[in-house]
DNA sequence: TGATTGAACTCCTCTAGACGACTAGCTAAC
DNA sequence: GTTAGCTAGTCGTCTAGAGGAGTTCAATCA
């Protein structure tokens, strides 16, 4: 059984973050794991001899930290820690490329998880303003749009869309859902675009409701964005890629470039 | 005056959230811009016939978003947009060095803000078990502890601690406060390491209490966190660096490598 | 003039209760 | 055996109050 310990009135700190301590430091020993239920916001009142509205703000507080999650008609639970996902990825993108596969899936496959890809959708359009610059495009130029939702065993970790040129497109299967081995990468490269440098913009920020659903998370959950644009050696822009992940743990290498 | 229209008691959206939909849509249009004031609670309250409860409700939404931040006795204030960030800066810092810049530095001012650096803390320590494993360290090896903060127009953005072997550091000033022109990376170069190749680990996360209070940041802001370990042309870690920044936006440029 | 007090305003925390909705498991009816 | 409905337990939302504490500013007093 939980020794969830008592709240002291007089202390200055006030009793919902106490409870909050308290709950958090179980969290963090381990005592509560993840997947495990806390104990009922009935349960809570009864021990510490707080109002509904008290325990309430704990939980919301841990809720808000992304420790907890709640789920109506069952109970709060402790969030399980999710895989490891890697960042930037397009070395290790190269690196996979030639056997056929994703970076993402060549990379969940060999953390031991379960990869999948979903919602993928792809549409011929004018391209917006704001893409129509990023890709140095003429106004009213069209490209190709393909959106699609990265999944590990089962629950979403990405939503990403791709920006190509139908210029570029053109005579390739970038317009199908399936491009064959190697990618978008591959066949802009089959197209006689080379790709030599991206460029990305890394931001956190708090979920829109949309971006919220589609990742099946809640409000207190960061994601991280990336834009990125891909280069031919050319300099010639061929792609961008809007992604939101889910905010966990990402890892990085690059090479400090010859001088 | 803002019109803060009606809520509909008959949709199935909660009052909560109708009233922070619309505050928010303020904010998002600039009827309610960075450093403006919202309305009061008991505006709030007379004006869309809610309990106390409720209105708090849709502010703490706000809140946990990051869009607006509430001064006890004072009011609710959205706010400011932050300056743009680089991520990972290496190459950045290069380019700068030679200036005696620090990258830190030289971008703020590039992008018209501030800079400065405080809390500049550093000591000489046993590495703990982490470091000295990031290190590749024998066990008790001593390192080198800078801490610092960052802060752009006198605001904190970001802290960062280093740790450099003392071995490596040794004969140079890197144990001082100030390490001269191209800080650390120059002094670490002097001694004969020169740098190659950097790995970070990037990642997303609500702020730690401790990280609240050093960013100046409210509970709802979420914080990157990069862990970044440099090596030598010999592959040797030369230092590891870890910082936790405020997470706005941030850009990060890179090549692919040639095959 | 300068310091102090007090009022008005703000947000912070808490209480005690209400109803609703979702989940899961049991039971009774088919 | 299957299904429909009931019920207990859970969290979600809301009401209507209370006292506390930080901020600001004007009125007052020395």
């Amino acid at each position: 059984m939980l020794d969830l310990g008592t709240i002291d009135r007089s202390n200055d700190r006030p009793p919902y973050r106490q409870i909050a301590d308290i709950l958090r430091a179980h969290i963090d020993h381990g005592r509560l794991a993840p997947g495990e239920q806390l104990p009922s916001e009935a349960t809570l009142i009864d021990h510490f001899g707080v109002a509904r509205m008290t325990v309430r703000e704990a939980i919301k507080e841990l809720r808000t930290e992304g420790l907890v999650v709640a789920q109506h008609g069952k109970g709060v639970f402790v969030r399980s820690a999710p895989p490891v996902r890697r960042l930037a990825s397009d070395r290790f993108a190269r690196r996979h490329r030639k056997e056929g596969k994703s970076a993402f899936i060549a990379e969940a496959e060999a953390s031991g998880h379960v990869p999948s890809v979903d919602q993928i959708r792809v549409t011929n359009e004018v391209a917006s303003p704001e893409v129509a610059e990023r890709l140095n495009l003429k106004p009213r130029e069209r490209v190709i749009v393909r959106s699609r939702r990265y999944l590990t065993d089962g629950r979403p970790v990405e939503t990403a869309t791709s920006y190509i040129p139908e210029s570029i497109a053109k005579g390739t299967p970038i317009a199908e859902v399936n491009t064959g081995p190697g990618g978008i990468y591959g066949r802009i490269e089959d197209a006689g675009h080379e790709l030599a440098r991206f460029t990305e913009e890394v931001s956190a920020r708090m979920p829109t409701p949309a971006e919220r659903k589609a990742l099946e998370i809640g409000a207190g959950i960061p994601v991280m964005t990336l834009v990125r644009t891909a280069y031919d050696t050319n300099g010639v822009p061929v792609e961008v890629c809007d992604t939101v992940k889910i905010a966990h743990s990402f890892v990085l290498e690059y090479d400090v470039p010859a001088q």
